[in-house]
DNA sequence: TTGTAGGCGTTATCAT
DNA sequence: ATGATAACGCCTACAA
């Protein structure tokens, strides 16, 4: 064994140095960390004992090396710029916690390519598993997946044609049954304001979810007023200033999420438009801010703390060995406030 | 050589599968990999074929543990809950990335211990360098940190007082200049709602900024209405109908940030009160929400992004070996909105 | 330009 | 209960 030159390197200790310490072989420090139980109780405190004089802490790399796995699992989210994923990844990170896993956040822009890299990274990494949002990803990541057997979950998102792992709600339902208020009110000529559909199953399901509606009150679908914008308040905004030079002018804008239905509150409110009086607005998710803007939004209450926290024991229990089970549905509600009223 | 038994282990190919594969030593897949000029243009090319066909990807740890650094760098902030340090964090990442380097990120809750406990986990996981919001630590950690040699920057403050290098603004110089402004609006009676002030130093520098505003204005900084909350909408929202109750009553209420305004906000509508009307409401960091709230929030806005972004560059730097150079001071501005006006 | 081989810090299997 | 010691997957002198 190589002397170490304690002298030059105080920074880094290792199992060697707080062996030597404490007088015993690098197994049995090893022990003491990971399996109290099998060491007596006297080596274990002179054990403890040199850990806390050289501030020892394991090396994350060289562990999971050689354990084969890291307590880590690892989810991909599609933004981390809005409140969208927030709730539901800090419930996430609590139910791992309790389970003594760590969290690994990685985000993706909404962009295929670069969510495929996150997973081999992620991977590469070391995570045991992971939380992926939506269904819609690039083959070659369902292929990576399926090859290096990585435990994985889909959250945000049920879809029963799919034999998936998921842990989510019906998109296009609860979608549709807000859009079955708005038609119930009287409205008869709808805009939305939808995230790019190309990659992203949810915000298709939702579109669909309101062209179902208007098929069951007798409507063209055809006739919804559609407007395309990444997430964001200001596109949102934008996005209900197109609408509201249409022939004929929405009376509704459904909008695919609240942090557009913000936007577009914040848009009516310049262009001196009364919300709901000359124009309702809706949103999806029941974040906060559905609560604080004024009007209240009338949203879709998505249950984002049971989603992440069902979830995380999913994933949970799939690294402890178990069988992958039933995917899982959650229900969703309508959250009433102001901004949705009968057209003028 | 043991041989690798591929059939039943399809799923975890090794620098040694790739080198097999493409009829190369395992020093030259790595070396296609990490510094391609080094290798002929054919035999990288069969080296890269391999590597796709395996769907190789390198072992994060195996990686860290040889080259002894993981160009990652981790940063610790005190919540993800709401948005207050999302868009600064983007512009660190953001920019981090254009240096090569990802960025891992952990939350502390506002808690000194676990902050000493996430720091310890992000240098164990290979963090290179770290960023650290305040100068509030426990004394164990900078020990640590300067056991390690771990390079770190600490963002969010500026104070000249202490020598550790810090990029970020002087939090009671901004939180005077709006408190000045606010007295010399005519008001005599003000509230605040703070967050915890025991183990974080911005809070106490903003209420000192008041504090000295008050002195400047010949009143007694001791008739300061003080509430004290962890951040949250809700929070505040009850630290502001507790103010309302107090007597005298206070004619302006300066929040701690704009989490705890909009709560104010809120509340204030809940009880009739208009804003600034009857009462007036400033916040501080100037986050997306202060305009959307009406009335749009008076509040300090904060250079986030540019914070962010020249905190990644000085640590790429650290990294790199440079010198930890001087502080950084960034100046805020007052960003006026609806929300404060003179007293009734 | 390419290959050989030693070592990075742990864990885990055998012995003892 | 404890100690040797062989992996774990990769990088990097050093040699060729």
């Amino acid at each position: 064994m190589r002397a170490k030159d304690n002298s030059t390197d105080p920074a880094m200790p290792t199992l060697e140095d707080v062996a030597a310490r404490a007088g015993v072989s690098t197994a049995t420090v090893s022990r003491s960390l990971n399996t109290p139980a099998l060491v007596s109780d006297t080596t274990r405190e002179r054990v403890m004992a040199a850990v806390r004089e050289l501030g020892y802490a394991p090396n994350f790399g060289a562990r999971a090396l050689a354990a084969r796995r890291t307590n880590t699992i690892g989810a991909i989210i599609p933004t981390m710029e809005n409140a969208i994923f927030a709730r539901g990844l800090q419930a996430f990170q609590e139910a791992l916690g309790r389970g003594g896993v760590t969290l690994l956040v990685a985000s993706s822009s909404y962009d295929p390519a670069t969510e495929e890299e996150q997973i081999r990274t992620l991977v590469a990494r070391g995570a045991d598993a992971l939380l992926l949002i939506g269904h819609d990803r690039t083959p070659q990541s369902y292929a990576f997946l399926e090859k290096r057997r990585v435990p994985y979950v889909v959250a945000w998102v049920h879809d029963p044609a799919t034999p998936r792992l998921s842990i989510g709600f019906d998109n296009r339902a609860a979608m549709r049954a807000l859009a079955q208020e708005v038609l119930a009110l009287g409205h008869r000529h709808l805009g939305t304001i939808t995230a790019p559909r190309a990659t992203n199953d949810r915000a298709r399901e939702r579109l669909e979810g309101i062209r179902e509606a208007m098929r069951g009150h007798g409507l063209d679908p055809d006739t919804l007023l559609i407007e395309e914008e990444t997430y964001s308040i200001e596109n949102g905004a934008r996005a209900f200033a197109r609408l509201m030079d249409r022939v004929p002018r929405p009376t509704a804008v459904l909008c695919g999420n609240d942090v557009f239905a913000a936007g577009a509150l914040m848009m009516a409110h310049e262009m001196g438009l009364d919300v709901p009086g000359d124009v309702s607005v809706t949103g999806f998710d029941d974040i906060e801010l559905a609560g604080i803007v004024r009007p209240g939004l009338t949203t879709v209450h998505v249950p984002h703390r049971e989603m992440g926290r069902r979830a995380a024991q999913r994933l949970l229990a799939l690294c402890a060995g178990e069988a992958p089970g039933e995917s899982v549905r959650l229900d969703t509600v309508l959250q009433w406030r102001e901004s949705l009223a009968p057209p003028a």
